[in-house]
RNA sequence: GCGACGGUAGCUCAGUUUGGUAGAGCCCUCGGUUGUGGUCCGAGUGGUCGUGGGUUCGAGUCCCAUCCGUCGCCCCA
C-alpha cells in the first residue's frame, strides 16, 4: 500500500505541543491585556453567508475567498453559499447589526480568532492565521477619545508580551484626503493610487514614489515624508494654515488622539506620527494604525487598524461608527521567535513528573501524583515501566522541569528525591513536604 | 495573475561542471551507565534522487514535458 506524504497545507502555521503552549501563552497575555481594559469576549463561525461577507469587497478581497459547498451542492453545481471569513472586522459588523438591540454601547469586544486569506504562501504572511480584535462601536457617535484608547491598549499589551522596542504609527485619512484635494485630486481612483504609492514611500523610497505621481502630488508627498517628533510633525502641519475642512479636522482628531495617548501615560518612545502610513483602503475614515517592532524592521505590521463611520451600513440603517485594531497574532510569534524574543519551545504543561523506579510501588506513585495534584501541582505518572534514565529523558524533551524519583531507601525513610532538570540540582525531601519542596524548586528554577 | 530560484534520508544540505555501486551532519532508536536526563563514545533504522518520457551499454547527473515548493510583485496581519 502506498503512502500519502503528510504535509501541512501551505500557508499555515502547525506547533508542536511544546511551541503550541509558548503561543497559547502570547494569546493569553493578549487576551488578559484586552480585558484589563474591559472588553468583552465574542466569537462568531469561521464562515459567514457568501451575501454578507462579499458587500464590502472590492475585487481584491473577493479573489482572496475561500468559498465553502457542500459535497451535495457541489455536486448540483450550485454556487456556493458560505466563505470562510478573511478578516474578524466584516463578521464583527454584521453581529452589530444582527444583536442591535440586545448590545450595550459603546460596544466595546474584543475576538481572537483564525482568518483565512486565499493568497500565495510567502514569508510570514499566512493563509490561515489568528487576528486579536478590539473594537468599540458607538451608537450614532464615537468620541476621538476612543481613537486613542485602541493604541493605549496595544502599547500595554505589547509591553506585556516583551517584544522589546515597538512604535505605533499613526495617522489621519481625513488629513490625507484633504491634503490630498488642496493639490487638486478629488477623484477617488486618483486617491487611492495616491495613497497606495504613499504606502510604499518607505519600502522603496522618495524617488521610486514620486515618479508615479505629478509634480504637486510630490510636493506633497515630501511634505508627508518628512521626518520629525511627534510636535514637530504636529506643529509643521498647523503651519500649512489649511482651511480646507477636512484637513481641519484630521488635525484636529491626531492632536487629540496624541493628548489622549500621553494622558493614558503611554510611553513617546512608544507612538509616532507617521503620515505616510494610509492602510487598505476599504472602511477606514479617520485615525489609522500600523505598528512595527524595532526588532523585525524588514518586516510588516503586526497590529494595525483604525476608525471606521459606516461600516455596518450594509447591513442596518442604524448608524453605528466603530474604531478597532488587530494583533496579527500568527506572525507576531513567528517573528518573535526568529528574532529570539520569546522562547520557541515552552514548557510542558506538567510541572512533575513522578518516575517508577520500583513496580511493586506504583500505587505509592499514584498516591503521591493525588497529593501533588491537589496541592495545586500539574503532575504526571509515566506509567509505562522503563529504565529511569529513559524515564527522566522523556521529561526533559517533554519539557518537564521535575522529576520525582523513589525507591524502596527513599520509601524507608519516609523521603522522596525530587530533581530540577535544567539545573541538575537534586534534593532528598520528606513525603508529608513534597509539595512545597516541589513548588520552591521550581521557583528557584 | 506575473516574475526569479529551487525539489537528493524526518530536517539542513553535498554529489550535477567531466554520466559509472546513494553520501555527510543533525534528529530518532539501542548500547556504553541493572537509581539519573541534557554533554561524550559506539552501533543501528531511514532514500521509487518531485513525476512522466527521451538519449545512452549505463542517468541523481544530459534533453523535453509536467507537478509541487520557496522568495518577490499586486494586496495585506
Amino acid at each position: 500500500m502506498s503512502l500519502i506524504a503528510p504535509k501541512t497545507p501551505p500557508g499555515v502555521m502547525e506547533l508542536l505541543p511544546r511551541q503550541q503552549v509558548a503561543f497559547q501563552g502570547m494569546l493569553d497575555t493578549i487576551r488578559r491585556g484586552y480585558e484589563r481594559f474591559g472588553f468583552l469576549p465574542v466569537e462568531t463561525p469561521v464562515f459567514e453567508t457568501t451575501d454578507v461577507l462579499l458587500t464590502k469587497s472590492g475585487g481584491e478581497t473577493e479573489k482572496q475567498v475561500y468559498f465553502v459547498q457542500s459535497t451535495g451542492a457541489l455536486q448540483q453545481n450550485r454556487r456556493p453559499e458560505l466563505a470562510l471569513r478573511f478578516d474578524l472586522t466584516v463578521p464583527l459588523a454584521r453581529y452589530v447589526a444582527e444583536h442591535e438591540r440586545d448590545l450595550v454601547f459603546p460596544f466595546r469586544r474584543y475576538q481572537m480568532q483564525r482568518v483565512y486569506r486565499g493568497e500565495r504562501a510567502q514569508k510570514s504572511r499566512y493563509r490561515e492565521f489568528y487576528q486579536c480584535d478590539i473594537d468599540v462601536i458607538g451608537k450614532d457617535t464615537l468620541p476621538v477619545a476612543f481613537d486613542a484608547e485602541m493604541p493605549a491598549v496595544i502599547a500595554h499589551v505589547f509591553n506585556e508580551l516583551k517584544v522589546g522596542g515597538f512604535a505605533i504609527n499613526l495617522n489621519n485619512r481625513k488629513l490625507l484626503l484633504g491634503l490630498l484635494a488642496t493639490v487638486g485630486v478629488t477623484l477617488p481612483e486618483r486617491q487611492a493610487l495616491v495613497l497606495r504609492e504613499l504606502d510604499k514611500l518607505d519600502k522603496v523610497g522618495r524617488d521610486a514614489v514620486a515618479a508615479t505621481l505629478s509634480s504637486e502630488e510630490a510636493r506633497l508627498l515630501d511634505l508627508l515624508g518628512e521626518a520629525g517628533s511627534t510636535d514637530e510633525v504636529l506643529g509643521r502641519l498647523r503651519q500649512l494654515g489649511s482651511d480646507q475642512p477636512q484637513v481641519r479636522e484630521g488635525l484636529q482628531e491626531l492632536t487629540q488622539v496624541v493628548e489622549g495617548l500621553r494622558a493614558f501615560g503611554v510611553s513617546e518612545q512608544n507612538f509616532r506620527l507617521n503620515l505616510t502610513i494610509a492602510r487598505g483602503l476599504d472602511y477606514y475614515t479617520g485615525t489609522v494604525y500600523e505598528t512595527f517592532l524595532d526588532a523585525c524592521p524588514g518586516l510588516g505590521s503586526v497590529c494595525s487598524g483604525g476608525r471606521y463611520d459606516n461600516l455596518a451600513s450594509h447591513y442596518t440603517k442604524s448608524k453605528l461608527p466603530g474604531v478597532g485594531i488587530s494583533i496579527g497574532a500568527t506572525r507576531l510569534f513567528s517573528q518573535l521567535v526568529d528574532a529570539g524574543l520569546i522562547d520557541g519551545a515552552g514548557r510542558s504543561t506538567s510541572q512533575i513528573l513522578v518516575t517508577q523506579l520500583d513496580p511493586a510501588l506504583t500505587a505509592d506513585y499514584f498516591a503521591i501524583a493525588t497529593t501533588l495534584r491537589a496541592a495545586g501541582l500539574n503532575t504526571e505518572v509515566h506509567l509505562e515501566p522503563a529504565k529511569i534514565g529513559k524515564q527522566m529523558k522523556y521529561a526533559d524533551r517533554a519539557g518537564i522541569p521535575l522529576v520525582l524519583v523513589m525507591g524502596d531507601q527513599e520509601k524507608a525513610r519516609g523521603a522522596v528525591t525530587l530533581k530540577h532538570l535544567a539545573s541538575g540540582n537534586q534534593r532528598e525531601v520528606s513525603l508529608a513536604t513534597v509539595a512545597d519542596a516541589a513548588r520552591s524548586m521550581l521557583e528557584a528554577g
